[in-house]
DNA sequence: GCATTTTTGTTTCCTAGTCAACAAAATAAC
DNA sequence: GTTATTTTGTTGACTAGGAAACAAAAATGC
């Protein structure tokens, strides 16, 4: 296996494992609310005016689906919607006082994850890490032309 | 966001949108196959008696979504199962005929991939490359750790 | 102004994958 | 030996999320 193909499927490891690690970290702390779920709440306190099209857009997921968890969260009552008054069409989300309690709590155990792997972290140096967050942000920004590009030609196919 | 969360971040949306962009690319050259049973293929011609419980556990998922995944591959002819003389209950994989050549279009694909990618690795020098790897070898070896110590406490809280 | 196209969110149908229960074989304990 | 435990694979019930079709609002074109 070339250099490529072992850093990239050392990031796709790196991914499973810490969705699996942390799916079941929750699983302790937050039951009963899917990681997407938690996912959103952090989205929607962070992010001001959060709709289902910023929030399907930032999780690579469909609006459909963004449109049934956040259905969800707001019969739990951890969320609720508001409109603008110019704008009858966006609605957009924020949290209650009850979703914020699971917010922070998601929280601590965001920092605990952290701490839980500090060690890794501290064996990098400031410019290897610098480095690092170039060459991903570099990638991320090399796909993201991609994926536009190739959404352009998915759609002239699609009207031929 | 500090820095650490930036490039976990980082790697995140790098794999999301990997699997976004190969979940499109292989809809147009290799209608009707899931990623998931490419996957499986490709790891089957590469790992000589792979088997159900192997699959699941380099992939992060279940037995029994690989089972049911072998088991439509080997219903659409792909793959084809045998055991060994001495030993009746492990179940092993190899692709057949038609199996091969869907892998090699996978491959052909990967190398399109790589491709495509060539530019975002041809901006960093051998050291950082190599510093990367270390890295996410490091981490992978960390969070391996965690899952397995997790795994016992897990295991420990459900007898109690 | 009005007609058309795009954006936004929802709903229905469907499927990939999880979970839990299970059977059969293999291994460990004794 | 035989009994208990672990490993391996399968199945059925369930659910999270995707695809497509849709309605309503907004933006664009004229």
């Amino acid at each position: 296996m070339n250099k490529e193909d072992q850093l990239i499927i050392g990031f796709r490891d790196l991914y499973n494992k810490m969705v699996l690690l942390n799916k079941d970290k929750m699983e302790d702390s937050l039951k009963g609310y899917m990681p997407s779920e938690i996912h959103c709440i952090e989205y929607i306190e962070k992010n001001a005016d959060s709709n289902v099209t910023k929030l399907a857009e930032s999780f690579y997921m469909t609006r459909s689906a963004i449109s049934k968890i956040t259905k969800k969260l707001m019969e739990k009552g951890l969320v609720e919607s508001y409109q603008k008054p110019d704008n009858k069409k966006e609605i957009y989300f924020r949290l209650t006082k009850q979703g914020k309690v699971i917010y922070e709590i998601h929280e601590d155990l965001h920092k605990e994850f952290q701490e839980r792997d500090k060690t890794v972290f501290e064996q990098v140096t400031k410019e290897q890490f610098e480095s690092m967050l170039r060459f991903v942000e570099n990638y991320n920004r090399h796909l993201d032309a991609e994926i536009k590009k190739y959404a352009q030609i998915g759609s002239r196919n699609q009207s031929e």
